[in-house]
DNA sequence: CTACAAGTTGGAGTGCGCTCGAAGTCAAGC
DNA sequence: GCTTGACTTCGAGCGCACTCCAACTTGTAG
């Protein structure tokens, strides 16, 4: 796959997908002999797993240590620990996450009972 | 109260309440004779309010329109609707942000579950 | 009266995550 | 062979939400 089906099918753009690559988020990336980057479907099945991360909003950076584990740890094991702890500890902080949007809500839900409550008033 | 007490309490830097004042998100901040800022009860719990918002990634720009709103409204009730229909829309995305970090957890758990496994499998 | 901390203003700088532009290369279609 | 358009690299620029700096004024304590 060249750049651009990729930048289809994945939402990023062709810009993005350079700027991954250069920052070490994207690794290894083929050419052909044009020097045209060859993406495989591995890059696309990375490309979706850290599309998740950033929905979860990951620091590119950390995103670019757990490549960088898992280049690392391609012929062994050596990093398997080390990538599940980055994992986790963004669980949690995920987690936190959550829970504070949900308390936030429900002020903002109060908030519109209010809102509700004074249009009625005047209706 | 003076900036550092509202810093102190809210957390935020004097530099930023200085900077809310500036873009509007703080409205009619008094001063004493020499100038300084005297923030009151009301400005305390109007901060804890946005800072929900904030915490909610509500954009500044939306939050300075809710506050303008709110000014425009203090002697009737023309901008209660606006404003009703402004914290719906953001609780909307609220929710759906948080419909797809709970997606995006779930494969995070699917994650880190097969690398137990891989470590177990090394055990 | 002096020293000094804490405030004031305006404007520049920072970190993040892209996003865009310029200048050049390559290959497929006519 | 020439045009066209998608690609290449490098580096600059942008939007957001602050964050900091310089230069100056104010009010309190010794």
């Amino acid at each position: 796959m060249r750049i651009r089906d990729v930048a289809a099918t994945t939402g990023l753009s062709a810009h993005t997908l350079r700027w991954y690559e250069k920052i070490g988020l994207l690794r290894s990336v083929e050419r052909d002999r044009g020097g045209r980057r060859l993406f495989t479907q591995d890059d696309l099945r990375w490309l979706e797993f850290i599309g998740r991360l950033r929905e979860m909003d990951m620091p590119v950076r950390e995103m670019v240590r757990y490549a960088e584990l898992r280049e690392r740890g391609e012929q062994g094991d050596a990093t398997l620990a080390a990538r599940r702890e980055l994992l986790e500890g963004h669980r949690q902080r995920v987690r936190e996450r959550m829970d504070r949007l949900a308390a936030c809500l429900t002020h903002l839900d109060d908030k519109i009972a209010w809102y509700r409550g004074q249009e009625d008033d005047h209706a």
